[in-house]
DNA sequence: TTGTAAGCGTTATCAA
DNA sequence: TTGATAACGCTTACAA
């Protein structure tokens, strides 16, 4: 790397201080019209470019925001950072995103990088494998700002934007039951996260509610990987007694089981009602298309981000923002062919 | 943010100077065994991090990869993403991910910004909106490492990571032809990408080959938008001598057509055959399944960073890479019910 | 209106 | 083995 042009450098060749340059780049009032002129002409005729780093020490904070997902290629994080970033930048900021690939050990060494780069904050949605949440408490005992999207941490009090991850889970579960299931069985997720339990929360009232017995061997908690969940929909569909309908936390473990159902020849939904979770791009395009609660990832990546500026502008709080959903329901669940959307 | 503790915090503490300090947490070979316990104790117990930014500074450089692509929501980037991340983390260093959203201005503020940030080098997919290369130009004259992937600057001097897509669209073409297609569309990409240019070359070659004559009528230069590839296939449809096989040069593109299509009734493969191109995983999934050119995304963006760290340590090189493809033939232009795949 | 100098956190050089 | 000091690029009182 060559060596880059500094204020200095435009100061030599000038003939004035570094502050004078520093004043005319900065547009700084007090200074002369004439002087200003020269340094703007010089600076692009260098090529000059301000280095953030010195600034970044000068004011000990970067004006970068870390981002920590489990995954980008999960089409709902890449949406949520776009949300986020759309904010971002609009504020001047830039986003350093990191991926935990579902790793608690990636997601403590990411949670460090981005502190030890002294970044504004923290924007952060948990790996499935979370087993502890003391690298988030350290940050949040250093004062910086750390907000959680859609896999918070319950025992952190600081800005988080969910779902109502319960209420979508019951509606979805209370659907499949008004299409006539009867053994409902719950692709869940790892125990480990508190989106996972609220939605099986969820799922155990919709079946309470409605006189359904709880059956423990429907219930299947899962990482969030296509052969676990290969593996967990063959083993429910050779129970004794196997689900006529299955609600999965997420699309993709939902069309992992689509493909083990249609490979066994049963008939969706007919004899296998499926709803799965996220409403991903692909669940409109697989045959049957697949119903699915619907959550605006981009709204919640911006809200976060907004939290994000809240927090850094009005001080510590510990707001947590719901975003709706919508129960979208497609051939998959659908016995009546009718067709429609319930919030939830 | 809190003050947050520093070498001179503990050195105070204990009696002893900052270089010290720093030599001990350094692992320094000059160090008193004494003196370096004490100091690493200390740092411990008061949660010292180490602040990456004055580290920069005085190297005028940070270990961070800047990476620009048009969307990380596209499969392919966040899988090529991933692969880049996996070589940087094993060499210590971050990534810092823009997306340019296809537009040129985005691209150039992005390029901007991460320079302003003095990354080590950046890694590049073009935006389809680009409208020239100086912004990347600017880069190559400061001596920071830029290496291009997929889309590259075919005008820069620079190391590159591509697929044959001459070979591989005129592979995807002659199969079409094969399965008996004698008008076959091109859903192109932007006339200002240098791929979609490899791409159409390919075309038009296969065509030539084959002794099918070139009907400027069935090429469509498109953006990457649902709406247009929409619109474009209607076209197609509606032209006197309608195509009886469609190539398009990415899986959303085709997917869009091949709604189209099935709109109008019109039987897939049987009437209009069909191939995309990056075997997204939705290919497999919609209905009927989709025939794509296979790139593999992980392995790009991983020689994508090995080319990075090997321009950092050997110094420049134009080196480029090229990564094999193949055609996965699925039902969608599987006429004869074979299934085969094809190198290209 | 312009210049001087301190300081952000760290490492490297030189001296003790 | 340890300490003092300069340096990285920039901003900002304070002084001129």
């Amino acid at each position: 790397m060559k060596d880059q042009v500094t204020i200095k450098d435009i100061a030599k060749r000038l003939n004035v201080s570094i502050s004078t340059v520093s004043r005319a780049l900065k547009d700084h009032p007090r200074i002369g019209a004439g002087t200003k002129a020269r340094v703007l002409e010089l600076a692009r005729e260098l090529d000059y470019q301000p280095n953030v780093l010195s600034l970044n020490l000068l004011n000990n904070r970067s004006n970068t925001i870390g981002i920590i997902v489990p995954k980008i290629s999960y089409h709902f994080y890449s949406l949520a950072i776009s949300g986020i970033e759309e904010v971002a930048i609009k504020a001047g900021y830039t986003i350093m995103i990191c991926q935990s690939n579902e790793s608690f050990a990636r997601e403590v060494a990411n949670t460090q990088d981005l502190t030890y780069s002294r970044v504004a904050g923290l924007i952060v949605s948990q790996a499935g494998g979370t087993q502890s949440h003391a690298h988030f408490q350290r940050v949040v005992d250093r004062g910086i700002p750390l907000i959680f999207f859609n896999r918070v941490c319950e025992e952190l009090e600081v800005p988080k934007v969910i779902v109502d991850n319960y209420r979508a889970a019951y509606t979805a579960v209370e659907h499949l039951v008004e299409q006539g299931c009867r053994r409902i069985a719950l692709l869940a997720g790892p125990s480990g996260l508190h989106i996972s339990n609220q939605r099986l929360l969820g799922y155990l009232d919709a079946l309470r509610t409605n006189g359904l017995p709880l059956r423990e061997e429907l219930i299947s908690h899962s990482d969030f990987t296509h052969e676990e969940a290969t593996r967990q929909t063959k083993a429910l569909l050779g129970l004794p007694e196997p689900p006529d309908g299955i609600f999965a936390v997420s699309d993709r473990l939902a069309i992992s089981a689509m493909t083990v159902v249609k490979a066994r020849g049963l008939k969706i939904p007919e004899e296998v009602a499926l709803v799965g979770f996220n409403n991903d791009p692909v669940a409109s395009l697989v045959s049957p298309s697949l119903s699915s609660v619907d959550q605006d990832a981009f709204e919640i990546g911006k809200t976060a981000a907004q939290l994000f500026f809240s927090h850094l502008g009005a001080g510590p709080s510990a707001e947590t923002r719901t975003i709706r959903t919508r129960l979208v329901v497609r051939e998959s669940s659908d016995r009546r062919g009718a067709g429609k959307q319930e919030e939830g």
